[in-house]
DNA sequence: AGTGAGATGGCCT
DNA sequence: GGCCATCTCACTA
């Protein structure tokens, strides 16, 4: 399994977020490993993007992890109840990152049910893997971490991509416009359509 | 199908 | 004190 290297996060961040469609991620909870398809993100443009937590430079204890380099995981918690997975990208000095929306579950059971829908939006992936607090600041580019990605040979092509506005944002703006959403098309695991 | 409200609590001002 | 990068269920039609 080819673990993706930390410079893959260097990059800007639109490039990462749609290079991160078609990744496996890894899950280690106790006991056992999970993998899961990435089919769905938003990138998140850091002290320019009003949609961004660190927009203007903001910097408070829960965005801490932003200011890590490329390959950290920044996970936070929203609406009390729910935990967010992002991606943390560039370096220190560019706060950016890109949220994980929507994984497809592997290996993908030969028949396609419903009750299999528990990983199409960012609070419920987290809710069925588990993934919380704990996994805040993880480095993701290392092996052993709890949480990290490889490149499986999974072929996603640019026509694949779907580009549309960002979901929860209208407090931004402008910004919500901003056509930072990416998915890959025809995937039955998105969030919506 | 589409809309609206409630759950629920940490975080930031 | 108010805001949330969400989700689910109830209700309308």
């Amino acid at each position: 399994m080819k673990i993706l290297p930390q410079d893959f996060y260097f990059e800007d961040t639109i490039t990462v977020a749609k290079s991160l469609l078609g990744k496996t991620l890894h899950i280690k909870t106790t006991g056992s490993v999970h993998q899961a398809r990435i089919v769905e993100v938003e990138a998140y443009l850091g002290i320019k993007d009003p949609a961004c937590h660190t927009f203007e430079g903001r910097r408070t204890p829960r965005t801490s992890s932003m200011y890590l380099s490329g390959g950290h995981s920044y996970v936070y918690q929203i609406y009390g109840m729910y935990f967010c997975l992002n991606v943390v990208t560039r370096s220190e000095q560019h706060p950016e990152a890109v949220l994980i929306r929507a994984l497809e579950p592997l290996p993908l059971a030969a028949k396609f049910e419903k009750s299999q829908l528990v990983s199409n939006g960012p609070g419920k992936l987290c809710r069925h893997y588990e993934i919380n607090k704990d996994h805040n600041g993880l480095q993701m580019w290392r092996k052993q971490s709890a949480l990290c990605i490889s490149d499986s040979g999974f072929k996603v092509t640019t026509s694949q991509i779907i580009e549309r506005p960002r979901i929860g944002v209208d407090y931004a703006g402008d910004a919500a416009l901003w056509p930072l959403r990416f998915y890959l098309a025809d995937n039955k695991f998105v969030s919506r359509k």
